[in-house]
DNA sequence: CGGCAGGTTGAGCGGATTCAAATACAGTGG
DNA sequence: CCACTGTATTTGAATCCGCTCAACCTGCCG
C-alpha cells in the first residue's frame, strides 16, 4: 500500500523502490493529530517540522481585519502544509483542520536534504510546488472571471480529480465534508448564495452533496460547465497503479 | 551597480562577492527584446531557458475560452518568469510584455544547479518561489473578499512597495504604464467599473496616475484603505544598500 | 483630416449581498 | 422519550455593487 505523498508526487514521475523507501521513512516518523477547527499551524508561526496531510481534510485560510474569512486552498492526504518553513521566518496564514485529520511531521533538516537531491525526489518536491502555483493561479480565474455557478463546479470538479491522485474517489464520489460556509469561505462568496448556488448545481443533476459526501452525477458534462481545463495540474504520467478509467489522468 | 534580480534576493539575505559575481554573470548572458504585448513565454510553449525580466514590465496572464482575460500578476525587473520551466513540460498560462521589456536568458541547466547550492543563493530562489506564492494568495483574498476600491488600492500599494525592492520608485511614484483595461484584468473587473473606482481613489487624494505613473500621495494613509499587511512579501532584511526611509522593508 | 486606442460618463440591469426568519438535525440532559 | 440547544441548511425580500450597453471625449499617428 503506497502512502498518499508517494500516490500523489508518483503523477508526475516514476519512483525507484529506494526512493519509495525514503518517502515512507520521512513520513514515519512524529505525527500529529487534529480536531476540526484545530490550527495545524497558527498564522504568524514557525515550526522546525514540515507537515504533511496523511489522513483528512485541512484548508489554508487568512482572517481578515474584519472578522471575514478567506480559504485559499483545501489540503488533501498527500498534501504539504508548509514548505516555505526552511527559508521564512513566520507563516504569513494559518493552516487549519477542517475534518479530523492527522498530519506527519518531517524534520525541516530532512526536507532540505530531500530538495537538493539528484535524484527524482528533488523534481518531485519542486513539481508539487510549482503545481500549487497553478491551483492557485486557477482560483484566481475562478474570483475574477468565473461566475458562482461555475465557479462552485470547477472547485468541486478539480477536487475530484485531485482525490482521484490519492485513490480516495469511489467511482465518482468521495468524502469532501465541508460546511456551507467553508464552500463560501473557499469560493468567495455569501454561505446564502453559495447555498442557493450548490441547489441549482444539484437540480441540473451535475452533483449531489449530501452527508459530507460529493457525488459527481456527470463528469464530462460538469466539466463541461464547469470551463476545466486541467493543464494547470501537470499530471504528465499517469500513475502506472491506477487501472485505466481511473486514473485522475483521464479527467484533464 | 546591482542587477534587480541581486537587488530584489537581497530583501532577504545578503550575498557574498562570489554570490552577486555568479548572479551577474547568469544574467549577462543572451537577453531577449520584446515589444509591447508579445509574449515573453507562450502559453502551452517549453523552453530551454528560464527568464528573467530586466527592464519593463510584464505580466503572467490567461485567455479564457469566452475571449476574456485574466492577469494573475505583474512582472518587474528583478521577477522570474518561469521557475516551472525545469521540471514542467508545458506552460499552462502565457507571460506578455506589457511595455518595452528585456529578459535575460538562463539556461536552464545553471538554474537547477544553482537550486541544488547549499550557498544562499539557492534559498534566496526558494524565497523567492513562496513569497510568489504568498502574493497570488493575497490577491485570492483580493478578489474573494475585498471591494473594488480596496482592491485597487491594495494592488497599487503592493507595486509601490515592489518597485521599491528594486530601487525604481522616485519618492513615492514609479512608472507603471498600464492601461485601464489591463488593471480591469488584473483586478477582476471591467475596464468601466475600474475606471470608476481609480477615479474615486483620486478624487479621495490617495493615488495621482497619470501619464503611465502612479504617484501615492499619502502612503500611510493608503495602506490603510487598502488593508495591507505586507508580511506575505517576507521583506526579513532591508537592504543594507537603501538609505533609511527609502527601504521596501519600511513600507509593509 | 480620419481613424483608432484609451479614457470618461450616464442609465438601466442583474448577480450577489444583507438582513431576517424558518426548518432540519444531532447531541445532551432531565 | 422528549424538551432543549446549537449548528447547518434553506427560503424570502430588499438592497447594492459591479456589469452591460452606449455614447462621447481626448490625444496621437498616419
Amino acid at each position: 500500500m503506497l502512502n498518499p505523498w508517494t500516490m500523489k508526487m508518483e503523477q508526475f514521475t516514476a519512483f525507484s523502490d529506494m526512493e519509495r523507501g525514503r518517502l515512507d521513512e520521512l513520513i514515519s516518523g512524529k505525527s500529529g493529530h487534529f480536531a476540526p477547527k484545530d490550527d495545524i499551524i497558527a498564522d504568524g508561526s514557525h515550526s522546525a517540522n514540515c507537515h504533511l496531510v496523511l489522513t483528512g481534510l485541512a484548508c489554508r485560510y487568512k482572517m481578515l481585519p474584519d472578522g471575514s474569512r478567506q480559504i485559499m486552498a483545501f489540503l488533501i492526504p498527500g498534501d504539504l502544509c508548509d514548505a516555505e518553513i526552511f527559508v521564512l521566518k513566520t507563516m504569513d496564514h494559518g493552516v487549519a483542520a477542517v475534518t479530523e485529520a492527522t498530519a506527519a511531521l518531517i524534520p525541516g533538516a530532512k526536507m532540505r536534504e530531500l530538495l537538493r537531491e539528484t535524484s527524482s525526489l528533488g523534481e518531485a518536491l519542486w513539481w508539487g510546488t510549482m503545481t500549487d502555483l497553478g491551483v492557485l493561479r486557477e482560483r484566481i480565474i475562478d474570483h475574477g472571471r468565473r461566475t458562482a455557478y461555475v465557479r462552485i463546479a470547477h472547485l468541486l470538479y478539480e477536487m475530484l480529480v485531485r482525490y482521484r491522485m490519492v485513490e480516495l474517489t469511489d467511482g465518482d464520489s468521495f468524502r469532501f465534508p465541508i460546511t456551507q460556509t467553508d464552500l463560501a469561505d473557499a469560493t468567495g462568496l455569501t454561505p446564502v448564495h453559495a447555498n442557493r448556488t450548490l441547489r441549482k448545481l444539484r437540480a441540473d443533476g451535475l452533483v449531489d452533496f449530501t452527508g459530507g459526501v460529493v457525488t459527481v452525477l456527470d463528469p464530462p458534462r460538469l466539466k463541461k460547465v464547469a470551463q476545466f481545463n486541467g493543464e494547470y495540474l501537470h499530471l504528465d504520467r499517469v500513475h502506472a497503479g491506477a487501472p485505466v478509467g481511473q486514473r485522475a489522468g483521464d479527467l484533464v
